[in-house]
DNA sequence: CGAACCTTTGAAGGGCTTCAATACTTGTGG
DNA sequence: CCACAAGTATTGAAGCCCTTCAAAGGTTCG
């Protein structure tokens, strides 16, 4: 059990940028958010009422537990969509990871958004339920496997992939700890897996034992 | 890592039966297809195309891995709903714990749906993230008696919990082993915290040592 | 350049698993 | 109704994977 400590380090800043005219969507676009790295963009007991789409950057979405203990529950890269809840108040923090921005989409109140929001909620449950398999059958090399391979996946599944997020974020995601995780990827360069290129970006050599490892 | 085998018993029957005339709803009322203990409801891969309501006995959602290794992402017990997914093919399967009586909501083409499933997406969305908490970050004890806590609520929160699952369903929906389990269950009746009245059903003596364990 | 932070590596310990044996429960047939 | 068999659960002992504790190395940013 290990105590986790943030260090707050700024706030997000709320300017939205003047709204641009759509160029591509139908709808207006809604103005995009900036949230330098660490900031929160949600916190758990707030009031929910939109969902977001990052545009650049990368997100963590988490829970806490009393003494501190974190368990990440997602990711959320360029493009991709996340922070529509049950009922009305969040149950999670949401937290920029990196500098990052974000598209900010406010229900109306009353407004229908099923249409949108159903197919992003049934993906979110077949990833959370897919992630349960993970953490709980899976061991640690086949965690960061597995984590590997849907990180290069949703990069467009180059060879080259980009971890913005820390080692203890990526702990506190697979549910171990940031010693193991850096013991695994020790382990699959030296089995000429996978190259460090540095801290925050891997090459993954051989694909197929990579794949394999996370089944 | 256990290696999983299931004997098939039975195959489930879908002779339905005769639709009565809706008492309560304002919808006719489906017709109520029975599975027998350990009969699947659907299989990862089948077409999927509607939801399911149990009405009487219990549900298991699982996925497996190539070797055996079984995670169960969820049990349903009376009155809950499941078998929402994305896309048009089941990634889990679904069996009966006990024989059950499940009602199929099958979605004609092209209707829409979303505005029924989307609330119970999002619960599943929310219920899989807690559950993520307990596999990533909480201990043997810990899993247990949040487990013991979920199912005492979904009860209606009495002293006497039925467990309808195995001690295997219930390591395979914690991640642990069923010796755990069990060494669980012995450890918290040595504290008072529990009795257990047979093996498949308990009484929560000391409801709030339960809950704090849990956190 | 130095301080703070993050990551890697090493060594020891602990919690859960694995392996094994016994006890209990349930269903079937004599 | 009891005997037996098969399945399920409990308990014990040993081992292993991951964690914890510790220290050194590397990176980032003032």
């Amino acid at each position: 059990m290990h105590a986790y400590t943030t260090s707050r380090i700024a706030l997000p800043s709320h300017a939205a940028q003047p709204s641009q005219p759509a160029a591509f969507d139908t709808a207006p676009l809604q103005p995009v958010s900036f949230f330098p790295a660490a900031a929160e963009i949600y916190a758990q007991g707030e009031k929910a009422g939109a969902f977001y789409q990052v545009e650049f950057g990368a997100v963590r979405v988490y829970r806490l537990l009393a003494d501190g203990r974190r368990q990440i529950s997602a990711f959320h890269l360029a493009g991709e969509t996340f922070g529509f809840e049950a009922g009305t108040t969040h149950h999670f923090f949401a937290e920029a990871i990196s500098a990052t921005g974000v598209r900010v989409f406010r229900f109306a109140a009353g407004a229908d958004m099923s249409h949108q929001l159903l197919p992003l909620a049934l993906k979110g449950l077949t990833r959370a339920q897919e992630h349960l398999l993970v953490l709980g059958r899976q061991n640690a090399i086949e965690r960061v496997a597995a984590f590997l391979v849907d990180m290069a996946e949703r990069q467009g599944g180059l060879r080259q992939v980009e971890l913005p997020m820390s080692r203890m974020d990526i702990g506190d995601y697979l549910g171990l700890t940031i010693e193991t995780v850096s013991r695994v990827f020790t382990r699959l360069k030296d089995k000429g897996v996978i190259r460090l290129l540095n801290l925050r970006s891997i090459e993954i050599v051989k694909h197929d034992a990579l794949q394999n490892m996370s089944e």
